[in-house]
DNA sequence: ACGTTGATGCAACTGACTGGCAAGAGCCAA
DNA sequence: TTGGCTCTTGCCAGTCAGTTGCATCAACGT
């Protein structure tokens, strides 16, 4: 059904870490395999707690050196959510997060979804934003919801 | 012209800390003059190196205790911009950030440009954005325009 | 003026992250 | 397969923003 596993996702960014001349090892191959189980929303201590499942002495130092490997080479980046908050992500499935603030639900929002603020903004202030992956806060739907006609 | 000085402004929030039972200090009154001179686009460090000018002996712990104090009280917030920075700005003049990300200048854009945006989430996601300041990264339009055409 | 109690300076501490260094592991050539 | 060059890692100390405990200090109501 997937065009990809994660197996396989692992493994093409493991090619990509050794076509730039970097060397296949253990710990990178357990931190990618993290990020791509989790599809993004991973803190590094997160993928740090996760992969010493499997690998206990690997230090969190490795992690981050890991993970400015893949960000040098394009193929993770970083996220900061309007809360502080920071999570790592794989390029090529980029993406707005609107995260709710009551059960921390997570969802993701198509980078297409900001074309018209863009625009407006290119429009009305000659401002040329980035693209900046966002994390909005708020309500989701099922805690709106929930919430309806509460006051407390 | 202006309906309010500065001064006057920083005897306002004195006077709003004093109604909550806080206490007038002169440490309070250096933090508020410097987070209303700049109006915001400050950090925590930025606003202790300013008002140690001043006070030199007066401590970086103090300025988070009176950042964290005005807040408690909705007098100032802390926005989180896409970087990972965070300034402190006054509750009553919210606003966005275009922040340029070649000359370093930080534009406000008003909250209500925002509004198309908002609509959009809650109809097509049920998402109920709350409001939060955003500081959004690009090119100004000085920078756009004197980078046209250049390739480097 | 005085005493209560909140505010401050100082210093130690936390949590996220970075950097140096020596030991260990890939990779490639022989 | 072996050897060795070099990259990578673990360990640990350091940085940076921010927090916290505590003794001293200073507002402010009386
Ligand atoms: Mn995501
Ligand atoms: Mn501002
Ligand atoms: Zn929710
Ligand atoms: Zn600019």
């Amino acid at each position: 059904m997937a065009k990809h596993s994660h197996e396989d996702q692992v493994e093409q960014i493991m090619d990509r870490l050794a076509a730039s001349g970097k060397r296949r090892t253990m710990s990178r191959q357990a931190v990618i395999k993290v990020i791509v189980d989790y599809h993004g929303h991973v803190s590094a201590d997160d993928i740090a707690t996760r992969v010493q499942k499997d690998f206990p002495s690997l230090d969190v130092s490795t992690v981050y050196r890991t993970l400015e490997t893949l960000r040098e080479l394009g193929i993770v980046e970083r996220v900061w959510f309007a809360d502080g908050s920071t999570v790592y992500h794989l390029s090529d499935h980029k993406h707005h997060h609107l995260c709710c603030e009551r059960c921390g639900a997570v969802q993701e929002l198509p980078i297409s979804a900001l074309k018209n603020l863009e625009r407006f903004l290119l429009d009305e202030y000659g401002f040329e934003t980035h693209q900046q992956p966002l994390g909005l806060f708020g309500l989701c739907a099922d805690c709106r919801r929930s919430t309806r006609g509460d006051s407390s």
